[in-house]
RNA sequence: GCGGGUGUGGCGGAAUGGUAGACGCGAGGGUCUCAAACACCCUUUCCUCACGGAGUGCCGGUUCGAGUCCGGCCACCCGCACCA
């Protein structure tokens, strides 16, 4: 009998699969394929135990897959470019390139002990010129397509830093990494046109039937499709070349409740007034330097500046409005002007109020009905019911019948373009990515400024435009600027001397196509069009939620991309049929108060029984969130050091859903250890017992062809914790078994196989010693056997009036009316009835009775 | 503000409308041992000595039967948000 050594048993049954290429992913076309995977990492340095979920789960169904006869394609590589890599080569000198390339190595190194089922042949990161490369070609082909274009458009900038930072690094006005007062600034960018595919990518949506209806609605919202009327103003004595102010509503049917039309400060209009106008131009700067955060916008007023200028109603030209620049009004949303109706919106009231314009309501009861109002959305308790000092409706539209709701928009569109006043539009609040980067450490963009020519694309025969390794940050910015010689080329067009471009490519590029390239990592286009219609598509994509929206959609995005430029068949513009996002790994955490109550973090290891050494009682945080500063992490190496990596894999994928948080504990992780412990030791014990068969046979065997239905159900319906739940219960029924040795080989070679995706390594040791054949992980996956699975009798709860008052045990396919008398003559049953005759008496087969008073 | 989700023992969580609390953690008791470690066994929703009774956030409804379905509240979590 020998002990459970994980460190002796997993890096040898590692080596065994490495030697046999079991997880090499092979094209067969007498197989179904699949293909599944999991979001890649970054390459920080270290992996994280929420890596090791992650990858887990994706191991469990790959696994799973190998074993029913599929062949499979689980790949891993490196999200490798990014800012990090450049913060540490500022800090310490030498190049992004040997820090990520350094970190990429630990990081396997961590991964590889957790024997995943992933094919390492196919492994790369995006920081690797021939991917970088490749993705340079897929460029310029979009390019092509008209899916890529440049224009001016206003970013973040960090003067210290000098470059352009994504909204989400600005905090507070403020760079995170430079502390310097970002500005806007004009720069002429380039964009993909995501949002030339945004309505198709809106429409797919519900066709991901496997996709969580959560994300689906965030993608949904963030696209932010809406249906409405764009039409003109026509203004009085306003400046040369605006004699129209062009607005976008949702709401039409309100437009004869306007009261002011107002302008953003970005406006065109507002621009040309403020040079002849001082205090407006003071107004307008006070406005465009307004944060945009939250907590601003909360606390910002609706302000607004009356220009004097004056526009008439379309429907009523003798009817005039007054023209206001406003605080709350967006450039980039819709055409930067809005007519403002106070009566049927809460934000025109505020500002109806405090400027003193009239509030205008457009519905009444009934016509002819005098002076009832219908106040429409009459409001929740934050909405202040407008007095309306007028009411008028558009002569002839029948809006008040239909009031609101999208018939009601439907008919005011159509009645105001059939009197010549603007055209129904479908709006997306969706915008096109800006994709320039004024970073180092990215995909140069593969083109070239010629004196003569413009803007020219690289050849492609010139791929990759290589990021230069003779590089130095000592100066902030990116040093692709200042290189000596880099810049310098000849132009691909005239053949004269040219510049290249120093603008890198956001590294969301990077990710949103890397599925398509591990079906063939090493081909000399994007894909390879063999590969790429076997492959693809993922039929399985794990990840976080925290990508919901950017990464998926920017994938999305660019799979209809690639179909346009040829790289991927039409079937692949949805590249993921199904979509799982899991949930974090958390861990308590332990502090005490300082002096000032602020709080003081411990290790976990620091405290027992709920105390430090010195006897002082520690607060306990259950179940959050990581994070180094708060001392809760908990480091996967140790962890596999300890326990080995079977016991990390079981412990993160039992006790909770998924989808759902789950918290590490270190009681968890040792009883972990023990079972599995337990299983090795049943196992042993098991091979070396020689009994004849038993009586018991059937019980011990009935249970395991109900296991294998449930494990596989589990596993299938990615209720991981519930698979694990039925193997504790299977182990435990297969220790107490009394069933010959036969019996107990059979149950148990069958156990180590539903153990197998979630434990490979001691699945393997047990199948060696139980004298399997070959590796359990080409082993075919259990089949139940229906016929087993039913018991010839079965134990019916009976109740009376909903009550449960007893049981009776009956064979399986017993008559109703002997299952009723049976239930009927239970001595519980006659003495709830005190008597009584029974109404009615409900027998569910092999369910239930329930006898009704 | 808009949209979505969740609510079950001390804890994580199970339950195709059919015996609520599977399985695990924790806790308590016991066996083995000189003792411990390891292992194994039993108990563990609450009230009650017991018989019984109550119980899935709250109120109501549908049903022979509701954690599950419907309506209305409450609480917490998440996403979006001057989007016209």
């Amino acid at each position: 009998m020998s002990r459970y050594d994980p460190a002796a048993i997993e890096p040898k049954w590692q080596q065994a699969w490495d030697e046999a290429l079991t997880f090499k992913a092979v094209r067969s076309e007498d197989k179904p394929k699949y293909y599944v995977l999991e979001m890649f990492p970054y390459p920080s340095g270290r992996i994280h135990i929420g890596h090791v979920r992650n990858y887990t789960m994706g191991d469990v169904i790959a696994r799973y897959k190998l074993a029913t006869g599929h062949a499979v394609l689980h790949p891993m590589g490196w999200d490798a470019f990014g800012l990090p890599a450049e913060n540490a080569a500022m800090a310490s000198g030498g190049h992004p390139k040997d820090w990520t390339y350094q970190n990429i190595a630990d990081m396997r190194a961590q991964m590889k002990p957790l024997g995943l089922s992933i094919d390492w042949s196919r492994e790369f990161a995006t920081c690797d010129p021939e991917y970088y490369g490749q993705q340079q070609a897929l460029f310029l082909d979009m390019l092509e397509q008209g899916l890529v274009y440049r224009k001016n458009a206003v970013v973040n900038w960090d003067p210290v830093d000098m470059t352009v930072l994504a909204n989400e690094q600005v905090e507070n006005g403020r760079g995170w990494r430079s502390g310097a007062v970002v500005e806007r600034r004009e720069l002429t960018q380039w964009f993909f046109k995501i949002s030339d595919m945004a309505d198709d990518r809106l429409a797919a949506l519900d066709g991901l039937d496997d996709w969580p209806a959560k994300v689906k609605l965030m993608q949904a919202n963030w696209i932010g499709k809406s249906r409405g009327l764009q039409f003109a103003f026509s203004t009085i004595e306003a400046p040369d070349g605006f004699d129209r102010i062009e607005v976008y509503t949702t709401r039409p049917d309100t437009l004869m409740g306007a009261s002011f039309v107002g302008i953003s400060p970005d406006h065109p209009l507002a621009r040309q007034l403020e040079k002849d106008n001082a205090e407006l131009a003071e107004f307008n700067a006070d406005c465009r330097r307004m944060g945009t955060s939250e907590e601003e916008l909360e606390k910002a007023e609706k302000k607004g500046f009356d220009t004097g200028l004056r526009v008439r109603h379309p429907f009523d030209t003798s009817w005039e409005l007054p023209v206001y620049v406003a605080n709350f009004i967006l450039m980039d949303y819709g055409t930067g002007a809005i007519f403002g109706c106070p009566a049927h919106d809460a934000r025109d009231l505020e500002f109806a109020r405090k400027y003193d314009l009239p509030v205008t309501s457009v519905y009444v009861r009934a016509m002819g009905e005098e002076g009832t109002y219908i106040l429409p959305e009459d409001g929740g308790p934050s909405y202040v019911p407008p007095k309306p000092e007028t009411v008028r409706y558009i002569n002839g539209f029948a809006g008040e019948e239909a009031q609101t709701g999208n018939e009601a928009i439907d008919a005011a569109v159509t009645f105001c373009e059939e009197n010549g006043v603007g055209q129904g539009v479908t709006k997306f609040r969706l915008r096109d990515w800006g994709l320039s980067r004024q970073r180092f450490w990215g995909a140069p963009i593969p083109v070239i400024h010629c004196d003569s020519c413009g803007v020219v694309p690289e050849k492609k025969e010139n791929l990759p435009v290589r990021l230069p390794d003779d590089v130095s940050f000592d100066k902030p910015g990116n040093p692709l600027g200042w290189h000596p010689t880099w810049r310098n080329c000849t132009c691909p067009s005239c053949g004269g001397a040219a510049l290249r471009e120093t603008d890198t490519m956001d590294t969301f590029v990077d990710s949103s196509w890397y599925f398509a390239r591990f079906t063939a990592p090493h081909a000399e286009t994007p894909t390879d069009p063999v590969e790429a219609a076997y492959w693809m598509n993922v039929d399985q994509y794990i990840g976080g939620i925290e990508h919901a929206i950017l990464h998926l959609l920017y994938a999305r995005f660019f799979a209809r991309a690639m179909n346009v430029t040829g790289h991927l068949s039409a079937s692949a513009r949805e590249p993921f049929n199904a979509l799982f996002t899991q949930g974090m790994v958390t861990h308590a955490i332990y502090q005490t108060r300082d002096g000032d109550d602020r709080p003081v973090y411990h290790f976990p290891e620091e405290v027992s029984d709920g105390k430090l050494a010195d006897g002082r009682q520690v607060e306990v945080i259950p179940s959050a969130k990581m994070s180094k500063s708060k001392r809760n992490v908990v480091d996967p190496v140790a962890i596999i050091g300890q326990f080995g990596a079977d016991t990390a894999r079981w412990f993160v994928l039992s006790d909770s859903p998924p989808e759902r948080d789950v918290e590490w504990t270190a009681a968890g992780a040792e009883a972990t250890a023990k079972h599995l412990a337990r299983v090795h030791r049943i196992a042993q014990e098991v091979s070396q017992s020689e009994t004849g068969p038993q009586e018991s046979d059937e019980v011990l065997l009935r249970e395991m062809h109900k296991t294998i239905h449930d494990v596989t159900q589990g596993i299938e319906s990615f209720g991981f914790n519930a698979s694990i739940a039925r193997l504790y219960a299977f182990t435990n029924t297969l220790a107490k078994s009394d069933a010959g040795a036969d019996a107990r080989r059979q149950a148990t070679r069958t156990l180590a196989q539903l153990m197998s995706p979630m434990t490979p390594h001691l699945a393997e040791e047990i199948w060696q010693l139980l004298k399997g054949e070959g590796l359990i992980a080409n082993a075919p996956w259990p089949v139940a056997d229906e016929s087993m699975m039913v018991e010839d009798t079965v134990t019916l709860p009976i109740q009376v009036n909903g009550k449960r008052r007893g049981e009776v045990t009956v064979p399986k396919d017993m008559e109703k009316a002997e299952v009723e008398a049976l239930a009927l003559s239970h001595h519980n049953v006659i003495k709830a009835l005190e008597g009584a005759t029974p109404k009615k008496v409900i027998v569910v087969p092999g369910r239930i009775v329930n006898v009704v008073l």
